[in-house]
DNA sequence: TACACTTACTTACGAAAAGTAACTAATATT
DNA sequence: AATATTAGTTACTTTTCGTAAGTAAGTGTA
């Protein structure tokens, strides 16, 4: 990779919400909690990238998984502090595009 | 594609910001006008994605494109207003990366 | 007992996007 | 004539994405 003079910090960021679907994942989980399903519903996302995408804000601490061992099986979704301080992030992209997209 | 609930604007905000590289660029847009070599130097983008995204920019009427013709060519990029209006959300995201990430 | 049904995934595979490096046009300098 | 500069473009390989089908663990139905 070549040598940049951007923050590596919001470089990292950006490497995170970046990637396509991430940041609509985490606007769907600010409505609180929810099941895979749910957020597949939700969003056109496929499964293969959603399961992909829950794994890697999981890693990175955005977001937190919680299997109910229901029958069938409930695996719920939801923020962590750190995922949910992007809040103000997510909300300022809302109004942008409620203004000026259209 | 498939049928969801969210918002059409948002989505469609997101189609665009969330290809990579994309906010970065817009991030070093706030900086001032610049020309393509600079903000070559100054991200790790490739010539080739550097001038598609720009163009989309461009299309999407979020960033501006003059050229000067001086010798060598000289091609400056500047953001509109509606470039600029997503300045707010850009730095929450600064922010967000130098409170969390690391 | 056998078979369908549910959720939350995973796998396989072709298509699209991204990364890398070499190349080009226009012109000015050496 | 050869070299250098900027702002790209082209060709080619690798990675990521999208779609559809398959899986595991139970539960309900015949």
């Amino acid at each position: 990779m070549k040598e940049t003079t951007i923050c590596p910090r919001l470089s990292k960021a950006m490497e995170l919400l970046g990637k396509r679907w991430t940041t609509l994942i985490l606007y769907q989980l600010l409505d609180g909690s929810q099941r895979f399903n749910e957020i597949e519903s939700a969003l056109p996302v496929s499964g293969r990238l959603l399961s992909e995408r829950l794994k890697e804000l999981e890693k990175e601490g955005l977001v937190e998984r919680k299997v109910f061992t229901d029958v069938p099986v409930r695996v719920e979704y939801s923020l962590t502090d750190k995922g949910r301080a992007l809040e103000g992030a997510i909300r300022e992209v809302e109004k942008w595009s409620q203004t000026w997209i259209n």
